[in-house]
RNA sequence: CGCGGAAUGGAGCAGUCUGGUAGCUCGUCGGGCUCAUAACCCGAAGGUCGUUGGUUCAAAUCCAGCUUCCGCAACCA
């Protein structure tokens, strides 16, 4: 089978962090799985590059926006790889790639009628040489007198046009703004609307609740058309006639990275990528964002898609998580309330921001992210459990049989509770409900435990040195189905412990290593912290708030 | 009446669609074990599932009202 995924794209102006890291690790997880079943697999991603925001950026900091943009890009890219993404391609949308390839779309779109133009009057900076768009605007409420920024009063509360705003100014210079006819040329995304309610309801039951929902709410109210151009020095050139001096909007853009993005990775691989984007080709498409990006990857996205004209599969699989909150608060650059992939890497291995992202992946609801948690949690879980019975295992095979096991019979529980395990997670991580997987792994885990306590093999060592060597073989082999099982979602630390066990699996299901040997060199997986970190971390985070 | 989301033992969550003895992880307390990173195992305390009313033999779950909290300028998944 063809499985494409596409995870979504940061945009190119600032940091990574811990809300990307736990919206976009879903699709590393389900991409490494299909590839361990055997599937076929593209999983790609990039840098979201154009857009107001870096011109206006690059504006304040007299830099050009591809510099921002390059740093940008290198960071996201170097987060992404330790964190053990394992992206097929991570690209970039100011790739001429991508750009050629998102002109040929829009002239189709121009020659079948879906874009259209319009004249509208909006409020110009002489002194930027930009169109504002509202939230650049500053100026006086018409009704309280209160400064405002962009439509809305503060104060009063009013939702206002715009137009009515009094003493308007560039929010970036603070010059008084003037008034510009300008042409722009909209997308007929309401001629879709019907489309879009055939594909929400024929996958009511594949894409997350919160996606389904969000789209319902968006037909109910009528999907309007959208301004695709900007007047921007940055961006892909609109390649229509009497539009040369305006750029796409990014999101009637940065959605074909997906496309483009595989199709450039197919290229240099010798692959068909209509396998993975055509209809009837046995092939499925995941999506992987947050909720914020729901209305641009289940109405804009698919309305790109079907405007072609050209059999394109629409998204199989919404996987649209909620979002993370710090210690009770929104995650928010400017009020400092913001934990980076960079900062973190710094003090936590992969694997453990990988573990406590993924158990609480919020599909739900906000998930709260407190140090408190993190710390227990990855002590608790993490190392207690899991880290814990492949140490007191594996020392003791180490101690007592020289690393060396005769093959024995496995219990026929152990058996049966493995091969269903991987029946289930299975389903589970398919299905885009990577966390259900990984707690019923972890729970299986406990369950480990207990056997080992239960069976005794402190004792039987002593007294019968043959069930011993049964238990710990069991217990060897629970280690390796159970290190399968958790490869998609802890690459780093599962290569380790292939690395001890002397033995390398490569298939994705239950089976029974044989003739054990270990590695000597056995180390312990996972770091203990020190409550006391709990408090240092929340100072640390305390003293970045502003 | 602006829009939307949420409310489940100390914390974080699941269960709500498809009503039927309230579950998981962490934390706390007590005990056990000693192979293991003060790790592991067992047990206990702790919730009338925000509130009021309705439907029902039966409601965390369905319906209605109310209360509280969060998001909805910007950075921002």
């Amino acid at each position: 089978m063809n499985i494409l995924i596409g995870i979504s794209w940061p945009f190119a102006n600032g940091d990574l962090h811990i809300g990307h890291v736990a919206s976009s690790l879903p699709g590393d997880v389900i991409a490494r799985y299909h590839r361990l079943k055997g599937n076929n697999v593209i999983l790609v991603s990039g840098s979201d590059c154009h857009g107001t925001p870096i011109d206006v950026k690059a504006l304040q900091e007299n830099v050009s926006a591809k510099e921002i943009v390059d740093i940008c890009h290198e960071h996201f890219l170097k987060d992404f790889k330790d964190l053990g993404f394992s992206f097929d391609l991570y690209n970039r949308t100011d790739d001429p790639y991508h750009k050629n390839f998102v002109k040929e779309q829009f002239k189709k779109y121009y020659d079948y009628g879906y874009l259209y133009e319009k004249i509208e009057k909006q409020l110009y900076c002489e002194h930027c040489h930009l169109f504002l768009a509202d939230r650049y605007i500053i100026g006086i409420c018409p009704k309280c007198g209160a400064d405002i920024k962009g439509d809305e009063c503060e104060k009063c509360g009013s939702l206002l046009e715009i137009n009515n705003v009094k003493e308007t100014k560039c929010a970036i210079c603070g010059n008084l703004t003037s008034i510009k006819e300008n042409k722009n040329l909209y997308f007929s995304l309401s001629k879709f609307q019907d489309s879009i309610r055939d594909l929400v309801n024929s996958n009511k039951n594949n894409w997350r609740e919160n996606a389904v929902l969000f789209t319902e709410r968006y037909l109910k109210e009528g999907i309007p058309d959208r301004c695709a151009s900007r007047s921007l020095n940055w961006g892909i050139d609109v390649p229509i006639k009497g539009y040369e001096d305006k750029k796409i909007y990014g999101w009637f853009e940065n959605v074909w990275g997906y496309v483009t993005a595989s199709k450039k990775y197919c290229e240099q691989n010798n692959l068909d990528w209509e396998n993975f984007w055509k209809k009837d080709k046995n092939n499925k498409i995941y999506l992987v964002h947050a909720k914020d990006n729901i209305p641009f990857h289940t109405v804009i996205f698919p309305a790109l898609l079907l405007g072609t004209k050209e059999n394109y599969k629409l998204p199989d699989k919404i996987v649209s998580d909620e979002y993370i909150t710090v210690e009770g608060e929104k995650i928010s650059k400017s009020k400092g309330n913001y934990i980076s992939v960079r900062d973190l890497l710094k003090r936590y291995p992969a694997d453990v921001i990988r573990y406590y992202f993924l158990v609480n992946d919020p599909t739900k609801r906000d998930f709260n992210f407190t140090w408190n948690d993190f710390i227990n949690s990855i002590n608790g879980e993490l190392l207690g459990k899991w880290g814990n019975f492949i140490n007191r295992t594996l020392l003791f095979v180490n101690k007592s049989f020289d690393g060396n096991l005769k093959d024995s019979a496995v219990d026929k529980v152990i058996e049966k509770k493995l091969k269903e395990l991987f029946k289930e997670v299975g389903i589970d991580i398919d299905n885009g409900d990577v966390k259900e997987g990984i707690i019923k792994i972890f729970d299986f885990i406990s369950f480990a435990n207990k056997y080992f306590d239960e069976k005794q093999p402190w004792i039987l060592v002593k007294t019968d040195i043959n069930k011993c060597n049964s238990v710990l073989f069991n217990c060897v082999n629970i280690i390796s189905n159970v290190n399968t099982l958790l490869k998609p979602y802890l690459p780093f630390s599962c290569e380790k412990v292939e690395e001890y066990l002397n033995n390398k699996v490569s298939d994705w299901k239950y089976h029974i290593i044989s003739n054990v040997l270990l590695s000597k060199d056995i180390k312990t997986l996972y770091e203990r912290y020190d409550k006391a970190r709990i408090n240092e971390e929340i100072k640390t985070l305390k003293q970045n708030k502003k």
